[in-house]
DNA sequence: CGCCAGATTGACACGGCTCAAGCGGTGTGG
DNA sequence: CCACACCGCTTGAGCCGTGTCAATCTGGCG
């Protein structure tokens, strides 16, 4: 998955704008146009095709301005596990922010146009501009509460449970990204992606979508999920939107999730005590 | 789990000297005399009680100096999970740098001795000195590094590799923390604690250790942890110590491991291309 | 002495994995 | 235009790693 595969490397132009980054209420006007000009250029990448590699020397940050990627590992026995799955506007490696090589590869899930942003000029800005360090900080933190939650899905949770929490993951930030319509969107994710995601295998995955469309929940059909019951769906998956630190995020978009808030998203608060 | 329990708060000292804060190269002698003014007091907690509390605001970071604790998290049905455990040194919460309320516990796994850091006066401290800045950036992705290995771990590998891999991570950290004796070290950690890191069962726990010091791997015995075929283990684990990005910490003490430098440690490189 | 938490053991159930076959769409080369 | 290959999806049968439940054992401590 590492070599071949068109790399078309376009001249550099600035569009950032849908980006997750770039929505950042940390950042003020001219935070965002330093941003914008810090771009290198733009490259679109091939289904299937890695465009960071893994242990190799890191000097640029990636942003995914549209198609689905995610970051990849393998085991010493050659399965492959997804630790992260990134939706469009999604920053790919900000460990390379710092570190001079990643433990993961970023691998491209469906034809993706990504934008590349030098680790020089991004610190740079970072020191100079205490807006865009905040909106950087934030999404470092940001996203270890997703993994956390994401690791506490593949410990603790069964493939039904996993599979709805991953599910009402994906509504609510493709919904953040301006990208869902209604209760449903676009998931180009294969089967095979799925279980390398969840800790599954392919063909549970597939019993374990089939369940969830039997008892009405949800429907995955050409590259589409819908969500039939949303409260249903968050109480199986025991999900709760908080630890995605969304309100970071500008909102121009309203939510159309019926159980947005804490209180209406199923799974009771629990007593926290001996 | 979260009240009761001794909770003394001892007028301020400073000792933040054998932590992992205090260790990262970024920091110059400067910077560690800002940081040593900053710690607001010490708290003495009796294991199995909460010093960190889920959803309550948080202000203040904590640094565990003596002692083990883990973050901890409940499934909606009640299961426990802790989704990173906290040796002698670690800082606890980096996330309430920026965010209101944690979505995690702080548990005190053993009688800890933890510093109090307000968070205001190291935001100041984060604006005004780039190296304390760098370091606690560097801490946030290293920890990001250390989720997604964990999440592999927990999603992709057996029993037997997950129980390896968590005893090989620990066996270095305790090394780089100063708190190791060749190649043991004390492992405070129930198996009831060591079963809600792993996503198994105490029961499973138990009878993977077992078959672990049946291969003459390690043993464990009297809280401390032994291990006995270093390279056996760390195969067996998948574990390369490169994850932990414990290159940042001034390493005075040498880690004794046979098997540190990568090559060396176990599995063999895998040919990453198509 | 009695209590309790943690460790241990056994018998059994079950969720998810493995292996294997078949199906449908789609791209490609003859 | 067909043949073929390939990939993703689907289905079935059987197995095995872990979970479940329950009992016992151990050591520390009040």
């Amino acid at each position: 998955m590492t070599q071949g595969g068109r790399d078309g490397y376009v001249p550099r132009e600035k569009q950032l704008t849908d980006s997750r980054l770039w929505r950042s209420r940390q950042l003020g006007p001219a935070d965002r146009d330093a941003l914008a000009d810090t771009v290198e250029g733009i490259r679109r990448v091939d289904a299937g095709f890695d465009f960071v590699h893994q242990d190799a020397p890191a000097d640029r940050l990636h942003v995914v301005l549209d198609g689905w990627a995610a970051r990849s590992k393998l085991t010493e026995d050659g399965q492959r596990y997804l630790p992260s799955v990134m939706v469009p506007g999604d920053l790919c490696d900000l460990d390379a922010l710092l570190f001079d090589r990643l433990d993961y590869a970023v691998t491209a899930l469906t034809k993706c146009t990504v934008a590349v942003l030098p680790r020089e000029r991004l610190l740079a800005l970072i020191a100079s501009r205490p807006g865009i360090a905040a909106a950087f900080a934030w999404l470092g933190l940001a996203e270890n509460a997703v993994l956390t939650e994401w690791s506490m899905s593949v410990g603790r949770r069964s493939a039904h449970e996993r599979m709805a929490h991953l599910l009402c993951e994906l509504m609510v930030r493709m919904t953040a990204a301006g990208r869902a319509e209604g209760h449903s969107f676009d998931l180009p994710l294969t089967q095979n992606h799925l279980a390398d995601a969840l800790g599954l295998t392919a063909v549970h995955v597939n019993r374990t979508l089939q369940a969830l469309r039997a008892s009405g929940l949800i429907t995955v059909k050409d590259r589409r999920a819908r969500i039939h019951d949303w409260p249903a769906l968050s109480r199986m998956g025991g999900f709760r939107p908080d630890y995605l630190h969304l309100d970071a995020v500008d909102q121009e978009v309203e939510l159309p999730l019926p159980a947005w808030r804490p209180d209406r998203c199923g799974a009771p608060v629990l007593a926290f005590s001996t």
